[in-house]
DNA sequence: CGATCTTTCAATGTCAACATTAGGACAAGA
DNA sequence: TCTTGTCCTAATGTTGACATTGAAAGATCG
């Protein structure tokens, strides 16, 4: 009901080939400042320099690469300046997405934040895969945005999607300790006062959940190149 | 004249061809739900359908037209609660944006809007051309934007810019002296709050502003399909 | 030796042809 | 008449070749 079950979306070649190098950066295959020859993808991949150029156009949308007229297209860097900016949006749409959400959200949306929670504590508790762990806090977050359901909401936040998730891998690697122990903490809270918060509350602490990861972050990196 | 000067980037044909695209649609030429067939428009624009296709895309990001797999690209239409999503979104992006530029914009930038609500003035004096209006009532925020130096959240605003800029038009069809009346003091009210406001009550007035528009469109909108 | 102009080339921008598909026209059956 | 299955066509998805360009290597001059 939420989203209808038939997901039969059919896309095409571009899509695939975004996914693949989006991936692959995340990954580590594709490190910061790495630049994206069309024509070494295409052949890799197995597809046309058109889908692939379409597939790269894509992630320049998602803020993951930047590319300039006839200089290619290259792997952004992670520089504290960018952070400031990704995070100072991220606030402002995460506060609208919880109040909207705090209205709109069906009981099975709710439940599915637990469920998400309890995905969490239960990977700390089996070691704690850094990389899983910052995937369920991303899903976390689209589950939110997801239950506002504001078309346009979704598509900003898309925007600054993969690049709020190579931020958090980075996060991790610089400070997962702190990490680690507040994350079931905040997202339950958030849960919570999603079901039944005052409504100014949840848009303090929504901002506040994007400033504590700004500072875990912004700590860590401007000593390492 | 809009912005600075610096303009001479070089850009591709896909960049005239969604510009050629965009103003068409906003001159009424493809009003919504109109197809936008890319062979037809590669020769009618002179380029090939891979440019026309490029610049599609820009402008399916920009939302100003939708997209399916092997269905084609249509002019979106303005429903209600489209109008309700974008201006929601709106509200939330002007308000980071103006307590932004709050503390980041130069004397040249608050002069710059200043120089705009001057121009709005005059061309109310002059008659007062809707479209023109309306056109100047963006590089406001445009402006307000730019002098919020974060290029993460232009992005943002630029993904809706292009249906604001329709919408407005879409008022000013149905409510043109409710929008004659109050531009230039609304704006006006705006500029000082950015020079020498509170940044509580800047923020508030930078939402209700939306929110103005947002009433405004949606009182005349319902009623006509 | 350093600076500036020229050349070169790898990579991107553009294009036109081929392959695939969604949606409608049409006809057969209940 | 309504449903269902088939076919057809117009439009999009995909591809490889050709044209253009930015930047670095090389040459020339002061």
């Amino acid at each position: 009901m939420s989203s209808a079950l038939p997901k039969a979306a059919r896309r095409g070649l571009a899509d695939e080939a975004a996914d693949l190098v989006r991936a692959a950066i995340f990954s580590g295959h594709f490190p910061p400042g790495a630049p994206l020859r069309e024509v070494e993808l295409a052949e890799r991949l197995g597809v046309s320099r058109g889908s692939v150029r379409e597939g790269l156009a894509r992630l320049e949308h998602e803020g993951l690469v930047r590319g300039g007229w006839h200089r290619g297209t290259t792997v952004i860097r992670v520089t504290a300046e960018d952070a400031q900016e990704v995070y100072a949006l991220r606030a402002a749409l995460d506060r609208l997405a919880a109040t909207t959400a705090r209205r709109a959200a069906t009981a099975e949306q709710l439940s599915a934040l637990d469920r998400l929670v309890a995905e969490m504590a239960a990977e700390i508790a089996e070691g704690g895969d850094a990389p899983r762990l910052v995937a369920l806090d991303i899903a976390f977050h689209d589950q939110i945005y997801a239950a506002a359901g504001n078309g346009r909401l979704t598509s900003a936040w898309e925007a600054i999607r993969s690049q709020v998730h190579l931020f958090q891998l980075r996060r991790v690697d610089v400070a997962y300790d702190h990490y680690r122990a507040r994350v079931v903490d905040e997202h339950r809270e958030l849960a919570a006062l999603l079901r039944s918060g005052d409504i100014r509350t949840l848009a303090r602490r929504a901002e506040e959940h994007v400033e504590s990861a700004r500072r875990s972050l912004l700590a860590g990196l401007p000593t390492a190149p």
